[in-house]
DNA sequence: CAAGAACTGATAATCGAGTATCATTTCTCC
DNA sequence: GGAGAAATGATACTCGATTATCAGTTCTTG
């Protein structure tokens, strides 16, 4: 496979994606086009720092990575692959759990429950 | 200090808490009183099998565990100190995001911020 | 008090995620 | 095609969280 397209090869898996990545699932994405698990990371970190990506810290373990500039979402944890899908909306009336005295300058939902694929198989 | 008696040193600072504690955090706050970090951790995973207590996976790095029962709540998230603290009451509007085909269980929210003390200390 | 079981603290060992290294390959520019 | 820079894949390494080990301590029961 032709070199120093190995990293647009990485983004462009990621921005494929139904929602946020981790470096492995990305990885596994890539196997069996030679893609090293170190240029995966590379592509991640110089992503984040070029501003075309960001890191997502979720539950299900480590961080996940999605093209950045999407439309404020969250996402949705399937308990069974483990993967995390991304959802269109938001909810209201977060500012009324918020205690005096702190401030709020962000939130994250995550809904758990099985996807559509996992419901299906079981 | 007696021993035999550090397991529940452990739980008792663990229901003391303003929200959940990682076992770190946990030991940090018994440090003084001689308990070792695997005693922690032993108290941790006797609890989580007897039921007393339950893990909880979040932003902030790492598990974090609470006395199992508490009412249904979430946390806040202090990005200053990393401190989480409970929070009481929810939202609503959650099952319109799910996608047709998944099957929700549960949901996570956290409200990232800065605490009461942190933020009167910036 | 005695004996054996349970508990404890220090610390070594393990595990996984992420990073650094290095020889090799590929690209760019001429 | 050639030279040097950049990218790549394999893998050794680091780091922090958690677990296992072990000798010493404390508890329980009699």
């Amino acid at each position: 496979m032709q070199r120093a397209k190995q990293q647009s090869a990485v983004l462009q898996a990621l921005g494929a994606a139904d929602g946020p990545l981790s470096a492995r699932e990305l990885w596994s994405r890539l196997s069996g086009t030679g893609v090293g698990i170190a240029t995966v990371y590379r592509a991640l970190q110089r992503g984040v720092e070029e501003g075309t990506l960001e890191s997502v810290e979720m539950l299900g373990g480590g961080v996940r990575y999605e093209p950045k500039g999407r439309k404020h979402h969250h996402h949705f944890l399937c308990s069974i692959c483990n993967h995390a899908f991304d959802l269109f909306g938001c909810v209201e009336g977060l500012e009324s759990l918020v205690p005096d005295g702190f401030q709020m300058t962000g939130h994250e939902v995550v809904l758990l429950g099985t996807c559509d694929a996992c419901g299906n198989a079981a």
